[in-house]
DNA sequence: TCAAAAGTGTTTGTACTACACCCATGC
DNA sequence: GCATGGGTGTAGTACAAACACTTTTGA
């Protein structure tokens, strides 16, 4: 036996806090477990990791497997390692968190769960697990990668205007940010790029729509919010 | 068995940068293997956790067994996890930082290292495995947290100057820092407490000498250096 | 024509930058 | 007394915050 396999190793798995926008609300999707430990309870994504699999590979067919989604904004956040976490033995969680627009995913409730919804982050259920805890850093993480980082394009559709990129943003960092300060900042950044066109069928005056600006300097970026 | 137990695990190890600072120069220290893989090539000190230790129990075994040294700061850092980035077999490194003050410790090549050595951060030999990787990371991790975060008494003796201070956050960042301005900013943000006493025995006019302040508000705390 | 939301520009204040002089100590 | 590094203060500038009016649309 290879010195090297001596050593037990204690069970690896990925969790994702999955974010989502929709109707002017954060939120977050979770899994209603249908077995046990924590049946019937309300759990973050997971799986455990196969050999042949790197993290973002896992996460993939997690995101894949229940929501329908490729091709997701994903990012590592921290692993979480207390010894007790899970009553099933002993499991490190390497704890990820994604964007994605909820209009773009169909999910469905697999073998392993009762349902999957989405919740309000600020109206979250009791979680299974060691799950608040890393809800709570994914929650920190977003809150300030967003002001330094372009990443809340993921979030939104291709095209967007600039209020709804403004709502997103108080949203996100849960304050009013005044909307005039806003676009000067966003616009000053080359943020987002003008497609000429106005939304329709709207109440009021139509706003203008953009496109973020994939050219733009991702270092070096700085928001700088209020 | 256990259908929990079923799955294959890989291997978890930690691995730890850890900074001092010492003659004016940030430094990292590293082992020369004296195994294969890497045999005669630096590398990061690190360990296979066990079954029953957290990520910190592992590090602090490692500290405490290769630098005789307790109580150190330490931060997890990222999860590295290449297919092939440890010649033996899938081994998941779980990345940590820590400060240190040389002065405080007596490094000590152990029964696995032909050497153990600081060397500048700016003069590194090349590293075994993926530690250049993990490297490079702890060093953006050190140099964007030290502007929100007063970690520089970390490497520090308890009782310092203020001129110490500003060439420590020089050497972290890389930069000049006008000597004037950086000590208003430490001074307004009560990040230090005179003692009344100077520092003698020196060439020229004797610099004040401070202490950390532990009183100071850690959260909403920005440097901003130039 | 009115209500509701979107677009635009100006003033004010604060905080960072840049910079120069005096002070203490050892040789 | 001179060289070297340490301590202190000020003027200018740039950017963020605060704020009000006009425009467009549907009802």
């Amino acid at each position: 036996m290879n010195l090297f396999q001596q050593y037990q190793n204690p069970s690896l798995a990925v969790d994702i806090v999955v974010f989502g926008y929709q109707q002017r609300t954060l939120s977050v999707l979770l899994l209603n477990r249908n077995e046990a430990p924590f049946k019937d309870t309300w759990t973050l994504p997971g799986a455990f990791l196969q050999m042949d699999e790197r993290f973002k590979d896992t996460c993939s067919r997690v995101l894949k497997t229940k929501l329908g989604m490729d091709d997701v904004y994903l990012e590592q956040l921290y692993s979480f390692d207390d010894l007790d976490r899970d009553p099933r033995g002993r499991v490190i969680a390497v704890a990820h968190y994604a964007l994605i627009n909820p209009k773009n995913v169909s999910i469905a409730a697999g073998s392993m769960a009762n349902d999957v919804k989405w919740f309000d982050v600020n109206q979250l259920p009791e979680l299974g697990f060691d799950h608040v805890a890393i809800f709570i850093q994914a929650l920190q993480r977003l809150r300030s990668k967003i002001v330094y980082f372009p990443i809340g394009f993921e979030l939104l559709d291709e095209i967007f205007t600039l209020p709804e990129l403004h709502d997103l943003y108080e949203c996100i960092l849960d304050t009013t940010i005044d909307r005039r300060n806003f676009r000067r900042k966003i616009m000053d950044a080359q943020y987002i790029i003008a497609t000429g066109k106005k939304r329709e069928g709207v109440q009021n005056r139509q706003p203008d729509l953009y496109k973020f600006n994939k050219k733009l300097q991702k270092d070096n970026f700085l928001l700088n919010i209020q």
